[in-house]
DNA sequence: GACCGAAAAATGTCTGACATTTACCCTGTC
DNA sequence: GACAGGGTAAATGTCAGACATTTTTCGGTC
């Protein structure tokens, strides 16, 4: 719609796409709604048309945008973003209001996953693996119930996940360790605002540390059931359960 | 390394990337190496710098490429490749000679992650879903055993398993279904090179009908075992069953 | 009213120049 | 001889303006 609000410009084509993909994602367009056009966004931010075509190309290879010459810019269905896209993982890390669908759909997403991905990382975690996953682990300990390292934890927590991604050793599953980061933020985010007595943790740790011995040990049963109640947790912070088990008319 | 034997140039810079992408994952330039220069590319092509850096830009998107100004270019690890990018899958598709491992991964992933998919969509899927499914079934009964219509089954082969994908109603899973085609093409000239008995086919059709069976019941543990099945038959295919269970030193 | 053509609008491409970053070599000094 | 310094070359990043191509729109003609 509008490009208000949205003052001057300084620096690349990647600063320009990323601040253009946090307002889209922040839903300042809609899909289906037509994106400024070319010259309006260079003349807007002051700077060229090729550095806003550079930029526009990022928010296309992430299936944001769709551009077709003579008809002009266009934002896509959600459903066509690429939100296994690393690029876009960092471009959600730290949105203040991102669409609660998309939120709601990447852990609908870790509670189904995450659990078959511990399982094949029991199975082929190898020495590195355990110690990085130690490390994560021993991280979240020490900065655990210290509100001033809660940005540590957070980093530690997301340190443990990904490991368990690495640790299957399979080139595709590890590629979706970069949605971690902004889903563990959005549920931190979202948790810290309706102040909860316990502070949001629940028995998070001993539940991680389930999974890790479990992976430890080479118990893929063990690590798949430990990984889900590790994300039961998160998921019933969310109110999540209703996602699984609903079924449309049959 | 070298450019030679890649020809003249006709087409835009979505042409000039396919090429350039395709001749990268068929091994052409090793990760680590450096890539040609803009410059180079250019001339070698006969077209203009910019529409280079344009098509240079896709493949750094799909994390192909880095570059660092006054650096160059040089391909990235194997293991940075954003192989969940619909883009790299139509990349991907029909490649003469696709790096091995690729496909040992692609294919290890959807043994893990298929049956999951299949257990949510038996929980999810409504009367579209089903109709998608039954379609494609159907297809897949018809072009079966009819050596002309190899292409047609596949495509149905391809339609069945992202309904599957569609059917779990969840937006990152379904964007997985962008790996199908490529994996099943690969496994298609992979399993026709050797010519078996059979044909390939096993008992393929009846295992996909176990699949659809289960998900029309809304049986996820039964959807579940039988989507186990469906590639436990890829996955002999290629000699995959030693990609699970194996663990490194401990 | 239907069909055709011209003009407008948007993205795509070309060209040349300059800016910026990085690596390399060459020099001077201790 | 080793090392710090600067200067030059090389590669990518950005800018500016023009032209090409595609799509839509509007008008005119039959």
């Amino acid at each position: 719609m509008s490009l208000e609000s949205l003052g001057p410009h300084q620096g690349g084509a990647d600063a320009l796409a990323r601040r253009l993909a946090r307002a889209l994602l922040g839903g300042r367009w809609l899909p289906g709604e037509a994106f400024p056009k070319e010259l309006d966004l260079a003349a807007h931010f002051t700077v060229s048309r090729n550095l806003v075509r550079n930029a526009l190309a990022a928010l296309t290879a992430a299936g944001l945008l769709e551009r077709t010459a003579g008809r002009g810019t266009r934002v896509r269905e959600v459903g066509d973003w690429h939100l296994l896209d690393p690029q876009m993982s960092d471009w959600l890390v730290g949105l203040e209001r991102p669409q609660p669908q998309l939120v709601r759909e990447l852990l609908a997403f870790r509670h189904s996953a995450e659990p078959v991905v511990a399982e094949l990382a029991a199975g082929a975690a190898d020495a590195d693996d355990l110690a990085r996953l130690e490390a994560a682990f021993r991280g979240m300990s020490e900065t655990a119930e210290a509100p001033g390292q809660a940005a540590q934890h957070v980093e530690y927590d997301v340190a443990f996940h990904e490991a368990i991604y690495e640790a299957s050793h399979n080139l595709v599953w590890r590629q979706m360790g970069h949605l971690l980061r902004p889903s563990i933020l959005a549920l931190v985010q979202h948790s810290q605002r309706p102040a909860r007595g316990d502070g949001g943790l629940g028995d998070s740790l001993g539940r991680h540390a389930a999974v890790l011995a479990a992976i430890r040990d080479g118990d893929g049963t063990r690590a798949a059931r430990a990984a889900r109640e590790v994300l039961g947790l998160t998921a019933r912070d969310l109110a999540l359960d209703t996602a699984t088990g609903v079924r449309a008319d049959r």
